[in-house]
DNA sequence: CGTCAAATTGATTCACTTCAAAGCACGTGG
DNA sequence: CCACGTGCTTTGAAGTGAATCAATTTGACG
């Protein structure tokens, strides 16, 4: 509520061909086609815009705008009236709701490709909050409305994305209603794993990997139904098992992750 | 696991044309056009096929089968191959997803309208098992894919039924990793209400309602994230309140829904 | 080196679970 | 018509694990 103040501050926009990849690139093969810019950017394998290429991915993305946000700053609050939709081009961005006391409960964690902005009836139906440095792609509600009926590979995109969703959300509910809070750990870290092969180092084989955390105990703690204590014991509890170590607060190695898994619990 | 026994055992398909609405309307209007009978469907107003009239709804129609389950016959497993997607025409569905030890979460229960079947890489990504007799109209995975392509506004109405359906979810979320049981069942009971004037008799003048579950104490426990026991004694504590009032097992009168939605928690 | 926020650790409480028994509705058969 | 069994729900008693409250440690930064 009354965090909205940093919502949507100047941060001038930018055409999304310009931000979307590094500017060297740009510099050094000017005379490339157009159609590169959204095509190397971090986020287009997954995102939205994954179907589209060449020409179409080129004018798909001349409608979008890049925009940063810096950790804590608020992408959108729960009710505001929608006026973007947006995709994670780079860093970290949280969505929760809110109880009036202040209990809250981050409903996910979303990253580079991932789509952000559901609305109903026009507003938002969670707060987003920016964990670290962020970078978004960015349409308006119009301008994302008429495009999805041009371009039916981006409708049909964002399906399967909802539907992915919808599917990670349900394994979330059932972790959140029925897992106790060693597996309640163990499966976010393992999750953390398999999503990242970017910021975790994964070596499958001799069965380790590392995860870097960037958000803060009370946000895994939001996220995963628990207290910031229970969390930080059940860590030290994984540690003690030599499953984990602990290079900082944020940088986790995993020891065994076969263990990890197995504690995360047996289905998945 | 071993109930999938009872998965698409026979029960001969009937055309949705057939069996869509009560045949007396058939039988006394063999004169109007054929677009009335999934017009007529109860599920329609909310389906996704809401969006379509006249021949166009005729024709969708068309492509789709009419099934009947018994309580507890299963739809499809978790895991199973996908052969169809159901709209809900009557009765009620529950989904859930299972730990290897029994552990249960139930993700949704699906009434009239409400489209199941979502699946992960061609495998559904849940349980779904008839709580009361239940009719859906399905089509086979092929038919449905081609039929997307056909109908934008079947696409785009399955895009907003997603949508609501993640919102829902993430509600839910909220529900489980931070409420006390007395907000989880009061907010089970509201949700009831608030979905269905069909089953549920509301008359919010005088702050009353009725409420019909057809599920079990054990399901609601499941759906809640909570035991058998604690919902047995959270609506003994409602009843006790007077806010509710128990004319069965399953009938239900709510007597102060105000006070049922302030203790289902003031945000929502 | 001192300050401050975040994370960890410790001690205690209590709400929910677990285990156990009783109540209730419904169907079957004598 | 009533005795009896079954499945589900409710109620009771006891145990426990996560929350709460409180103190300490850690690490980042000026």
């Amino acid at each position: 509520m009354e965090n909205s103040v940093k919502t949507l501050v100047d941060e001038e926009d930018h055409v999304a061909s310009g931000g979307c990849i590094s500017q060297q690139f740009f510099a050094s093969n000017s005379a490339q086609p157009k159609t590169n810019y959204c095509s190397q950017c971090g986020a287009h394998k997954t995102a939205l815009c994954s179907k589209l290429s060449g020409e179409d991915l080129q004018k798909f993305g001349e409608k979008s705008t890049h925009k940063n946000f810096q950790p804590g700053q608020m992408l959108f609050n729960d009710g505001d009236e929608a006026d973007c939709f947006f995709t994670v081009v780079s860093g970290e961005v949280r969505l929760s709701r809110m109880l009036d006391d202040g209990r809250r409960q981050i409903t996910g964690f979303k990253a580079a490709g991932d789509f952000v902005g559901l609305t109903s009836n026009g507003l938002y139906s969670a707060d987003a909050e920016a964990i670290n440095d962020v970078v978004v792609c960015q349409f308006t509600v119009p301008v994302f409305e008429k495009t999805l009926e041009d371009y039916a590979a981006v409708q049909s995109r964002l399906m399967e994305m909802m539907q992915k969703e919808i599917i990670d959300m349900q394994n979330h509910m059932l972790l959140l209603g029925r897992k106790t809070p060693v597996e309640k750990i163990a499966n976010f870290l393992v999750e953390r794993v398999q999503k990242s092969t970017v910021q975790s180092e994964v070596s499958e084989n001799n069965n380790t990997a590392e995860v870097f955390l960037p958000m803060s105990r009370t946000d895994i703690a939001d996220f995963l139904g628990l207290t910031i204590e229970t969390v930080s014991r059940t860590i030290t509890k994984l540690r003690k098992l030599d499953v984990i170590e602990l290079k900082s607060f944020q940088h986790i190695v995993i020891l065994d992750f076969a263990e990890l898994q197995f504690l995360a619990d047996g289905d998945n």
